[in-house]
Formats: C-alpha cells, sequence, structure tokens
DNA sequence: CCATCTGAGGAAACCGGTTGACTGAAACTT
DNA sequence: AAGTTTCAGTCAACCGGTTTCCTCAGATGG
C-alpha cells in the first residue's frame, strides 16, 4: 500500500529526510537564496516522492505564498467556443505548476460574486478574464484591487493586459474566400456592440469589402446566439422594395451558434445553402462538421490563446507583465459544404 | 468609498465592534455553544458588514474547519449536458454557503489529477462526481480516502452516494410518443455500456417495447458524441437483405449529440426527417430547437438533479448521508418537428 | 453572607506551511 | 593562530482563522 490513508505533512517529509521544515519547503520550492548538498536535496525529493506529499493550498496561501491557482471567467459556460480556451488554459497552467479553476461570471449574478468568492476569500492568485465588457462591474473592482489579471479574447482598451487573436484576418480569411468564389455581395453578422472582437471582426470585414470592391456588404449586430443569429440573418436577407431576391448571397457570421441560426433562418426562408445563400462562420468546433450541410468555418486559434493567456498571466503574477499579446497563430480556412458559387444573373454552373 | 483596499481580517471586525476574535468568529459562523447579547451580536455583523470582511478560505481550511467549496467533476466540457446540471449545482452550493467550483475530469488526464489537485491540496470539502465509469481509478483512490463524495447521473452500485434522473422513465415517454404517433419499429442509439444511464435507458426501452409489442426494437450502443449517433444511425437503418426500406421508422437516441449526429446521417442516407425517419433525442437543451428540423427532445430535470447532488454531498459533509436519490421531477416530452407519423404501406397521410 | 451557578465573552494554542535572521563548522586569509 | 568567509542548514515568528478551555461579574440559593 503505496500511499497512506492521512495527508503527509511538511514535517512528515521534514522527519523523513532528516532535516527541518525549513530545508524542506526550500528545496521544494526551489529557493536559490539556500545551499544544499545535492544528497541532502535528493533525499529531500525521495521522502516527498514516497510519502506522497502535497502542499496544503491554504496553508500556502496563509504564509504569504501563492496558492498556485488562477481561475478564468468566462461568459457562458455552454458557449463551447471557451471550451477550447479552457482546454488551453488548464494544460499551460498545470505545465507551469498551477491550477486553473473555470468560474462561469454570467449577467444575472451579483456584481462581483466570482470576485468576491475566489479573489477576496484568496483561492486564486490571479483571474483570466474572458467576460470583460464595457460597464462590467468587475472592471471596477479590478482597478482598486492590485490582483493581478489579464483579459482575454474581450479586450479592454488601454489595459495593457490583453491577450487576443487576430480577429481581422478571419474576416479578411472570410471574406477572400467568398470572393474567390464569385459573390459581390456579403452580408455580416456581426456581435453585440461594445464587445471587441465584435468590432474588431466587424471593421475589418467593411474594410477588407471595401478593398475588394464589394457591391454590398451589410452588417446585422445580434447576441452571439442561436436566436441572433437567426435575427441578423432574416434581416439582411430581406429583398429590397421591389426587388425578389435577397440583397446578399452569403453570409460570414460571428459566431458558430450564430451560423446554426442563421442556416435555420435562411431555410424557413425557402432558400437553399449553398446554392442560394453560402454560409461562413467563425469558430471551428467539432458540431460544425455535423450541421447540414457541413459549415465551412474560419478556425481560431483557442486552445493557444488559452495557454498564451495562462503565460501571460503567470508572468504577471511573478512580477513581469509582459503587455497586450496577440496569439501568433493565423486563423485557418476550413472548407465544408455550406460554401459555393453564387447563382447569379449569369447563371448555374 | 466603502470599500477598503485591503481585505479586512477577522481581527479588524473584532477590534470595530469591540470585542475579541473568538466572539466574531463564533458569531459569524452562527455556533449556538457561545451566548451573545443580542446586541452585540448585532454588532459584530454590522462590522463586519461595513468591512466588506470575507473569511480567508485557506486560513479557514487550516483551522481545521472547512474551506466551503466542492468540485462538480465532469467527463466532457463541451457536453451541454453537465452545463445545465453545473448552474444548478453553482446557485444550490451559493445559497448553502458553498462554492462550487467545475473541473473537467477527461480520459487523458493523469489517473488523478484532479482529486490532487483538488483534494490532497485542501481545496475543496467534497466532491460532485458525474464522471463515473467502471474502472476508473478515482473510484480506487476515493474508496481509500474519506473524502465526501456523491456520483451523479452515472451512479456507482452499491455506493449507496447515487444522485439520479428517472432515466427509465424518459425511454417509456419516448416510446409512447412514437407508438402514439403509429410507430411499430423503433430503433434506440444507446450510449456506451457500462454507464449506468445508458444501460437502464436501454433496458427501459426494451421493456416497454415488448409490453407495447412493437414489431422491432432493435438498438445499438455507440459514444454520446456526434459521431457516434451517425454511426449507429446507419447500423440501424441499414435495410434487411432482399429489402428496400429501413427496418425501422424512427429514432430515439441517448444524447442531444448522437441526435444531431443521426439526423446528418439520415440525410446522408436519402431519407427524409420525419416524413421517412421519425428522431426523438434526450435532453432538451437550445439547440435542440435551431436544429433543422427542431429536434423532438425529452426534457431531463438536469438543474435539478444538479441541486440534488448539492444537497445530498453538503449533507454528506456535515455528517448525515442521506442515501441514494432520485429526482423527483419527471422527463417531459417537449413536441417539435422531428417526429410525425410514419409513411406506412398504409399510405402516407 | 458565602458558595454556586449561569451568562457573556476572552486568551491562547493550533492548523501547515514560508521566510528572514541566525548558527556552527569547515575552509580560507593574513 | 586568530579572524573572516562560506557552506549547509536550523529557529522561530508569522499568516488568519477556529476551538477549547477559562475568567469574571452578577444572580441565585441555602
Amino acid at each position: 500500500m503505496p500511499e497512506q490513508p492521512v495527508r503527509a505533512r511538511l514535517v512528515d517529509v521534514a522527519h523523513a529526510a532528516g532535516v527541518s521544515k525549513a530545508t524542506v519547503s526550500k528545496v521544494l520550492n526551489g529557493r536559490q537564496d539556500l545551499s544544499v548538498r545535492p544528497e541532502t536535496r535528493r533525499r529531500v525529493h525521495e521522502a516527498a516522492e514516497t510519502l506522497g506529499y502535497r502542499p496544503h493550498s491554504g496553508a500556502r496561501a496563509l504564509a504569504g505564498a501563492s496558492t498556485h491557482a488562477l481561475a478564468l471567467l468566462i461568459p457562458a459556460l455552454g458557449n463551447p467556443t471557451y471550451v477550447t480556451i479552457a482546454r488551453g488554459a488548464y494544460q499551460r497552467a498545470r505545465e507551469l505548476g498551477y491550477l486553473s479553476l473555470l468560474a462561469e461570471d454570467f449577467d444575472g449574478q451579483e456584481a462581483d460574486d466570482s470576485f468576491n468568492d475566489l479573489v477576496q476569500e484568496g483561492r486564486v492568485d490571479g483571474l483570466l478574464i474572458a467576460s470583460a465588457r464595457p460597464g462590467h462591474p468587475l472592471l471596477d473592482t479590478l482597478s482598486r484591487s492590485p490582483v493581478p489579471h489579464v483579459f482575454l479574447n474581450r479586450s479592454v482598451e488601454g489595459s495593457g493586459r490583453n491577450v487576443t487573436m487576430d480577429v481581422a484576418r478571419s474576416s479578411v480569411t472570410a471574406l477572400d474566400h467568398l470572393h474567390g468564389l464569385g459573390h459581390r455581395a456579403v452580408g455580416h453578422i456581426a456581435g453585440p456592440a461594445g464587445i471587441t472582437p465584435s468590432e474588431v471582426r466587424k471593421e475589418a470585414f467593411l474594410r477588407h469589402a471595401e478593398a475588394l470592391g464589394l457591391d454590398a456588404a451589410p452588417v446585422a449586430s445580434e447576441d452571439f446566439t442561436e436566436d441572433g443569429g437567426g435575427f441578423a440573418a432574416r434581416e439582411l436577407l430581406r429583398p429590397a422594395p421591389g426587388s425578389a431576391r435577397p440583397p446578399v448571397t452569403a453570409l460570414y457570421t460571428s459566431s458558430l451558434a450564430q451560423a446554426i441560426g442563421a442556416m435555420a433562418a435562411i431555410r424557413d426562408l425557402g432558400l437553399r445553402i449553398p446554392e442560394d445563400v453560402s454560409v461562413v462562420g467563425n469558430d471551428d468546433l467539432p458540431v460544425a462538421a455535423h450541421l447540414h450541410p457541413p459549415l465551412t468555418t474560419v478556425a481560431m486559434p483557442l486552445y493557444e490563446l488559452g495557454t498564451a493567456a495562462v503565460d501571460a498571466l503567470v508572468a504577471t503574477i511573478e512580477g513581469t507583465p509582459v503587455g497586450d499579446v496577440v496569439v501568433p497563430t493565423e486563423p485557418r480556412l476550413v472548407l465544408r459544404g455550406s460554401t459555393a458559387r453564387p447563382a447569379g444573373p449569369g447563371g448555374t454552373p
């Protein structure tokens, strides 16, 4: 039976290794302000190993050191985008000796619940915040409190703590694809106003649409949900007065959920995908391949966003903040069945 | 400025209220082994309030008391089923003065990572385990360790710690619906073998199929994923040698993801939903309404499962375990467009 | 009138780590 | 040979709570 029924404590390890608590603590934490013989060091590690020693996080935190825990605050658990981010964060945190916890920071919540529960009660050393939005009470709290934190995905201008992806590039990638297929009128279903990636994606879309010389590039802003996507799709596809056909031949959405909602709406309108309307979604998640038709998406480096955010946060915790970071991996187009050449006046191929 | 930049500690509250640390601790924890004047009690609460006092969880844990935190272990973050469960758990935990953390307990992980990180390091008082499966290393660890825990959704026979839903009833509900529409050959896409709700659902399906006198009730077991559902659907719909049409007119799936995969497969086979094949899924989540066609589901009381599990765990932590629990709320049929009368030899309506 | 009881609250040990100051021995200086 | 460094590690205070005895004043009892 290799494991003890009771937790091994620091003094147990010290006793087993024949040294003092202080020595064990310093050795295990790899402090260099102490000189130990290699042989002693080895004995300590060995004793810790065989006893299955794990430091009590509370005791550590109390003693002024770190809890070695971080928390990732996400706006909606149900949004699969964050699953990938969370996995990246968890994995990287583990590699750095931290534990990454997950908390939903939803709107209905009391102002600072998560902050109080996690930070005020001393459970974590820092926050990865993916739920920032203008006016979020948390932002105010943070400005008055010295807790290390970074913003990921949704950034806060001027904070110098933003970890983001090249969202503008994703609009360019999507538009290039549609343009290459022959589309000359493309609608964009954007996310809510005020949320950074929404804004950036939208502006990049408009800019690149102009650069490509598109005939039309209307935008509708809605929630990141299925309903939002459906609603926006109906708006963008409504024929102009006097016309019989929709003003655009393709839609590019801000989220995968919006794409799902948009596809349902398109069909409700009696239109076919991709024959009448092509659809490109953002974020490549497993479900995209199982839609009908399978959805062409722009795959964002979500996993890397998680790892990069942890790197930035840990650096901040350790006193060497790194400033704003943009994940270097470029968005990548994943081609599936929801996009095709438009059936223009020129005739179907 | 109502909030201090630095955390208020117990002694600060004590000082502000003009009493000792001991008194504050006892008053705030509502211990009755101490008699205090109502007026003193009021002063203490008031001081704690104005100082925004929050006890340091680590200090608490160290002093032998509880951390007031629980962890919910789920097998897959991406599975939206658990989102609803997690919300129920979080909310109920909060009402009981606990914090519910979320951890993914995935297969690729080192044997007992979550256990070590959360329990061994003293971060939580108990575990809500939704990721049990036969042979899971965690089960072994738990049997050697006295950590309070309950199993939810997936149960462990004989543990006396299972919190489940009336899964058998969901099969009955689904079958009754299909039978009522006139279906006489229904296939069931079950979950993996060995996982309790899968087994129970499958057996209830077979039993009730026999009770209804169905002509055929084949079952295919696959993963809870889209791919699993697609694979199983192809198998169940394969015409018998010498026949041209599928052997069943309806499919009942174990998970929502399976239903999505099955729908894609059905269409790939050139069949229509619901004209050729009706589909009923388990678990009613937002996306079900946005599929094409919208999916008829059996809504399980997931939120209640989360709250009930927390109730059971907290009871266990406080020394009064409650034994196995079945959530009383009954599964409910949510009628949408994926089910219809079968187009039998008797002709389409 | 002194002993006892009860109500209201306090003193201090303790939980398991971390950390800066300190010590004893050996090695090196001069 | 005495003083100074360096090495290798130890001591003990401290973090912020909880909990187990205590104490002390006033009320009660005989």
